[in-house]
DNA sequence: GACGTACGGACAAACGTTTGCGCAGATTTA
DNA sequence: TAAATCTGCGCAAACGTTTGTCCGTACGTC
């Protein structure tokens, strides 16, 4: 009683029908009886049957799984994303395969394995900062496992994304400073090698155009992200002919390195505009006037629900064009209660 | 070529053998003579063959599957120990089966249903604050299921569960404190109900017994963690006849609080000890000068250690007494860098 | 030459479910 | 009344893998 579980057999055998009439009255099939549905129902409930979901994924070739592996499980931007992730899985029937690399291309490699040895019916995945080939992801392509990049895309062509578009954000963004009064504003940016990056720069000069006003490349200036790099910058633009009345940091992180900074050197007056990755940021004394948000919930759920969408998609023909999905999730700028 | 993936009959074929031998043979059974071995294992790595993990899984009637149900994913402390979880579950060839309750019984108790439907091996718990009932466990326990609880302990018998105890680290951030030469420490703990709190009274005053100091109830209060509720026990310690000159509270985000309403009051001189829960906490500029640390990813590690244990344990016979693991993961006090 | 004994490999069953096909009996149609 | 249609159900194959059993060949022993 409590050791097996219950096998559609036994309902068969017990009722005296076939394993085939068990299997298509519980699945409502047109060609059974009403008198025999009924009967089915009835023991298999107070059997407590479940069907055995490894079984029919066995036979159906599907995993109902997908691998999601993304840099670090512990910041709150991707748990946040896999929290949607996982509500839409859930809700769509599908398991959530796990992973995370840890930003380091070799262990991404290596799980990026592991799914298709797990044989994932589709892959989710947010690029290490240091993956720079992508010639893993071309194996499930030719499997036609579909795969689907997140927040962090690989710079190839020919992929599905689901990404947020920091450009309006950041437009938003300057266009409040602006508004403020602010004339020279600062950006201190990622990695020119970054999308991201680029999307802040565009924000930022699409911001100054409309509003008539001279880019000046200067104030906008790379850094590394650390606490060092972003000292380092700051003390550029600091120094700079045109000292920024407001400065557009790339992250929170170097957002708080950054005023942490120019608290130490006891400068005031300088406003600081971040984009969300931290609860926590709400919590504490010294923070950016406002926000980006990348609603990271939101993608994630986004993102699965593509994914799932293509998994179930009908097959391509050999030949036929192939859409690829490029969603953008656009970014908004979320303004500080004042305190 | 580039369609359905190689299966153990097509290089049976090839090879004009049989499908046993093939198995065998990958499988390094000792009854295969060492030239088919390598023939074998030389056309499996050409065709790029990866056992098809469903049949296996369906054939032994095992899943693979450890399903987790936390609280709350976005949460750095269950973040974090999913983490851990994660990666034990991967070295041990094991796929988490990832959910969460939202702190809602209800929902919490869907998902046990959705786990018993996806035939998971084992379940690791961390139960909803909600939850009263736990009945939909014990569904589990008559299936031969094994079931870990996990820092959230519910309060019933004939469990495994891995928490932290929080008796240790209080102990030694009290202790802490009156070497420092603190004499009057507060405690900001939380409602009683919780044994979380009542472990953090005990590391106090036992720190305050093995110093020979009187204990002094009134120094302990009892706070709803928010911040409201924080300011206002921060007004009652602030206004004891014996004003702490450090300060323990239930977790950074009290810390936080508390610390923002010291300094609004321009107050200087008090230390706080917290209990780690937030990464960010690292990146500020006042913080506790000391936190508890409960490592969630090594008590993620354990306990999915203890589960995939449990799930290949030999079973028990019938009546045989059967051990509970009840496992704690040791606090520590961590002392902040010095700035 | 009859025997035991390795060795290398094949055969087939089993896991639980779905599903195309076929086959009765009952009902409707011509 | 015979033929066509419908209704309700059973048979058996299929999914990929593992594994117990059996079979044939070659070798060595008495």
């Amino acid at each position: 009683m409590s050791d097996k579980p219950t096998t559609i057999k036994e309902i068969a055998k017990i009722l005296k029908i076939s394993v085939s009439t068990v299997s298509r009255a519980l699945n409502d099939h047109s060609s059974i009886g009403l008198t025999t549905k009924m009967r089915v129902k009835k023991l298999a409930s107070e059997l407590n049957y479940e069907p055995n979901q490894k079984a029919i994924q066995f036979l159906h070739g599907k995993s109902l799984i997908i691998g999601v592996i993304l840099p670090e499980l512990s910041e709150s931007f991707f748990s946040t994303a896999i929290s949607g992730i996982e509500d839409i899985a859930y809700k769509r029937n599908y398991t959530v395969l796990l992973a995370q690399s840890h930003d380091d291309a070799e262990r991404e490699k290596l799980l990026v394995e592991k799914m298709k040895t797990q044989r994932v019916d589709g892959l989710l995945v947010s690029v290490s900062k240091t993956t720079s080939t992508y010639e893993h992801f071309e194996i499930f392509k030719k499997l036609n496992i579909p795969v689907v990049f997140f927040d962090r895309i690989p710079p190839i062509k020919d992929i599905h994304y689901v990404a947020s578009n920091l450009e309006t954000g950041t437009y938003e963004a300057v266009n409040f400073l602006l508004k403020k009064g602010h004339r020279t504003i600062g950006m201190i940016n990622g990695p020119n090698t970054l999308v991201a990056s680029h999307e802040r720069k565009e924000g930022y000069i699409k911001a100054m155009m409309s509003n008539r006003l001279k880019f000046d490349p200067s104030l906008i200036v790379s850094c590394d992200l650390s606490e060092a790099g972003t000292i380092e910058v700051m003390d550029t633009m600091l120094n700079h002919r045109r000292k920024p009345t407001a400065i557009v940091t790339f992250n929170d992180y170097v957002a708080l390195f950054a005023i942490r900074y120019t608290r130490s050197l006891d400068l005031k007056g300088i406003d600081f505009v971040s984009y969300a990755n931290l609860p926590i940021i709400n919590y504490m004394d010294y923070t950016p006037i406002a926000s980006v948000e990348q609603f990271p919930y939101k993608q994630g759920k986004k993102a699965a629900d593509i994914l799932i969408d293509l998994i179930n998609k009908p097959k391509t023909e050999s030949g036929a064009e192939q859409a690829y999905f490029n969603i953008v999730v656009e970014s908004e700028l979320v303004i500080s209660q004042s305190k």
